[in-house]
This record gives structure tokens, sequence and C-alpha cells, in this order.
RNA sequence: GGAGGGGUUCCAGAGCGGUCAAAUGGGGCGGGCUGUAAACCCGUUGACUUCGGUCUUCGAAAGUUCGAAUCUUUCCCCCUCCA
């Protein structure tokens, strides 16, 4: 098997493929571009596409060059592909300013300093927007049945939930298919990777090349990934794990991975971290925390560099293992002036905006979670004075996950 | 177009004139246990509060009533069946 195809099964990247012996020795043979579509949908991407980012890294690792496709123009249609409800449409000017983001994001994760795996981007709203209604009918439409849209996934349980599917959504497979013929014949791209919920929008896209162009090109999917928990990845209760630092601190992305359930570490230093699969393969499960470590410092070195992911690890070993005032915990600066005001530690965690709701603040209080300086606060009225600062500095504790330093100015 | 059913707090889902800031479950948050894990146990889950209460919520608006999530009217939206 081709190497690169081997890595990418090693490390469980593998769900389906359209011809895997033929894509198999092509990879052998030569160097390809392959692509992988992002919906401008949201402002930031987060890890629920990780896996997919992580593709287009691993085809580089391999020689092989990525094509990253910003869905400019399909994202003005809505994928239905796995949504029971027509989404809300964006306006021209959200999809511009998501793509413009996203693309961002993207290039934190891949390498451009070789000239021949860099990646390309390209936008589908370059080619979709100038459309000829009758010649796309002529040239495309032809292409397809309805006989056999209607037995797609995307398409079949709409129906048969008997929920309306507009013929808007309709075309966004044709309009998906489209887009892999355009970069076939622009840019020579042969293989669309993508999450298992797009098999049915990708072997449309090899179909039509196969019918349109004769030419054989392939498709490739990736599993979903869900947790041990059973949870679909990537999305808590409390916001999705941004992988943008204005959504999501490097911390709190660490934090992230540092609390991945045990069942799910080795799997995930496969997914997302360039450690070799049999280097993986040869840890030490015993120490699992240790493992959780690795993975949190991989996983922020690669989106937010060596850096960040270093000083996290650092003040999370300052806050759980050392219980010291932690120096590099995110600071609050308040004015000086604040305290003639004799403010109470429920003002205080108001000002710092750890919390909005003095109800809540004062339930966790009754909950013994809020602590000054490690020591618990009992009382809701208790009053911040400055002999609490230590070089003007106080620790504010909620739980005992968030930690704050709160500087006096 | 006709006939029914429904919109309740983060979600699911009870309530169907006062005892309702609204059962129960899930999720979240906090505490305990531990390993910053899982499982389990406990507490909590509208806002403000001088902790006595006060204010705002049950699709929207108006009305009946001492009193409405609960009754009436109009409007908006969703679903099921028939044409």
């Amino acid at each position: 098997m081709n190497k690169f195809l081997k890595e990418f099964k090693d490390r469980g990247f593998f769900y389906q493929c359209t011809n895997e012996n033929d894509l198999s020795k092509l990879l052998d043979k030569k160097k390809i571009k392959a692509y992988i579509g992002f919906d401008c949908t949201a402002e930031c991407l987060h890890v629920g596409s990780l896996l997919q980012i992580m593709c287009l890294r691993l085809m580089q690792h391999h020689g092989h060059q990525p094509i990253v496709l910003l869905g400019g123009g399909t994202t003005r249609i809505g994928d239905p592909s796995g949504k029971d409800k027509t989404r809300k449409i964006l306006s021209e000017k959200e999809i511009e300013k998501n793509s413009k983001n996203i693309e961002k994001i993207l290039k934190k994760f891949l390498s451009s300093n070789n000239r021949k795996t860099k990646p390309i981007f390209v936008n589908n709203y370059k080619w979709l927007k100038n459309l000829k209604y009758i010649s796309f009918l002529r040239d495309i439409g032809k292409h397809f049945t309805i006989n056999k849209m209607l037995t797609f996934d995307s398409v079949k349980t709409r129906l048969e939930r008997e929920q309306s599917l507009s013929y808007m959504e309709f075309n966004y497979m044709i309009l998906q298919a489209y887009d892999f013929l355009e970069l076939n014949k622009k840019k020579d791209c042969v293989l669309q990777i993508g999450g298992s919920d797009q098999w049915g929008n990708i072997i449309n896209g090899v179909e039509l090349i196969k019918r349109h162009s004769e030419k054989n090109v392939y498709g490739l999917t990736t599993p979903l990934i869900t947790l041990a928990s059973g949870e679909k990845m990537g999305k808590t209760a409390n916001g999705a794990i941004w992988l943008d630092k204005k959504f999501l601190s490097p911390y709190d992305y660490w934090q992230f991975w540092r609390n991945t359930d045990d069942r799910d570490v080795i799997k995930f230093l496969k997914f997302f971290t360039d450690l070799k699969t049999e280097e993986i393969e040869s840890l030490n499960l015993a120490n699992i925390n240790d493992l959780k470590i690795l993975l949190a410092n991989k996983t922020t070195e690669l989106l937010h560099g060596k850096n960040e992911a270093i000083k996290s690890a650092k003040i999370a070993k300052e806050t759980f293992s050392e219980n010291s005032s932690g120096s590099n915990l995110p600071s609050v600066e308040i004015n000086k002036s604040i305290l003639q005001e004799k403010i109470n530690i429920v003002d205080l965690i108001v000002i710092s905006k750890l919390e909005n709701s003095k109800s809540e603040i004062r339930r966790l209080i009754k909950g013994n979670a809020i602590k000054i300086n490690n020591q618990i606060i009992e009382n809701d009225k208790f009053l911040i004075v400055e002999e609490l600062f230590d070089h003007n500095y106080l620790k504010l504790s909620i739980g005992k996950k968030r930690h704050i330093k709160i500087e006096l100015v």
C-alpha cells in the first residue's frame, strides 16, 4: 500500500475510499493535489474541523499539495447534509469575513515553506457566482438524475421526515460536484477528502468528472469522531473549542486537551499530533496523565506555537500541582481607587468579569467555590481590602479550574 | 382549501385559574471521592436583594378575573391528517 495511505489508515483517518487500489497506485506514481472544502458558516473553525486539517498536513508530509477550498459560494446556499432544518442564510459580508478568518486559521497549520507542497487557497464563489443557468444545466445538469439524487442521505432523510428541503439546498450537491470538476480542470486536483457525512457529495463529484471529462478521480472520507462519552467532538455546552485565540485562549485550548477522557488519549495523539504512530503505540499507558500533557502540548503547539504551549503547561502546573500564586495566570487589572468604595467579593468578581450574575456568585460562595489567595470565602459580604494584595497581586479562584490574578494599578 | 394537535425556563417534557420562578429527566455549574479522567454521591440551575422580600418570564398583543403559563379574542409560527 502507498505510504501516505498507510499512514492515513494507521492514524485512524480512513473511513471510505472510492477506489482504494487505483488511488494507492496513483499516489505511488506521482505527487498529487487533493482538496478539502471548508464551510464558511461560522466566523471561525473549531476542533470539529481539526481532523480534516490534519489530513492536509499529512498530505504535505508526504509531498502532496493540499488545496483548501473555502466555500464562499456554497455557503450562500447551505449544505443540507446532516441538517434537519434549513440554516439561516448569512449575508454576503459575513461570509466574506468568515472565509478570510478561516483562511488565516488554516495557514497556521499548513506550511508554506516548500513550493511544491504549499497550500493553494481557492474560494468557490469565484466560479460559482458567474454560472450561467442555461449553460450550466446543459453542461452539468444533464449528468445528474433526479432518481439518483433522491437516494442520497442528505435528501432522503429530509424527505422521510417530511421536512422541507428547498430547491436551493437541493442544488448544493451539484455545486459541490461542480467544484471538484472545476478544481480538476484548473488545478489538476484528483482527490477530494472530507468527513464521512460528505461521502454523497464527494462521489457526485467523482462521477461528474468521469462523465464530463472522462477522467478518474478519487474520494476519501474520514470517520466522524465521537468521544468515549458518546458525544460529538468539539462542541461543549459552554461553547465550541475554537481554533482562534480571539474566541478561546491558548490556555483554555490546552486545558481542553489536558482534560481528554482516558479512553480517547491514544486516539487523539494519532489524530491530532505529528508524533509517529509507532512512537505513540509504544507510549506507557500507566502514565496517562503525562500522555494528556503531551497531547495538550503538541496540539497547542500546532495552533498557537511552542511558546504558548509552554506557557499554558506552566500555568497548569502552577495552579494544579504547586498551588502557588501562579505568576503566569491571566490577570485582570483594577484601579486602586475602587477599594475606597468598599467593594465586596461579589463586586470584585463582577468587575473582573469572571461571572456576571450576582446571584450565581452568591450561590458559588455558598458552595465553597470561591477562594482568595487559596482561602475559601464563606461570606458574600467579604470586603476587599488592600491587605489582601501581596505586591499588588491577589489570586482569585472560582472552583478548582478557574484562577486569575487581580492586579492593583 | 378542509379537519385536528401544538408553541413552557439551556434542551426534552409536565403543568391547564391561586399552594408556579413552574414537576421530572438530560445538560451546565459547584462540592465530595480521585488523577485537572471516568464512574458514583450531594447541592445548585431567571435577575436583584438590607435575605424580610422585590422585579421580569410560559410564541405576540389585547381582554376576563381580587388573581392567568393555565380562560376569551386576534395575530404569528410549527406539526399531523384529508383535498
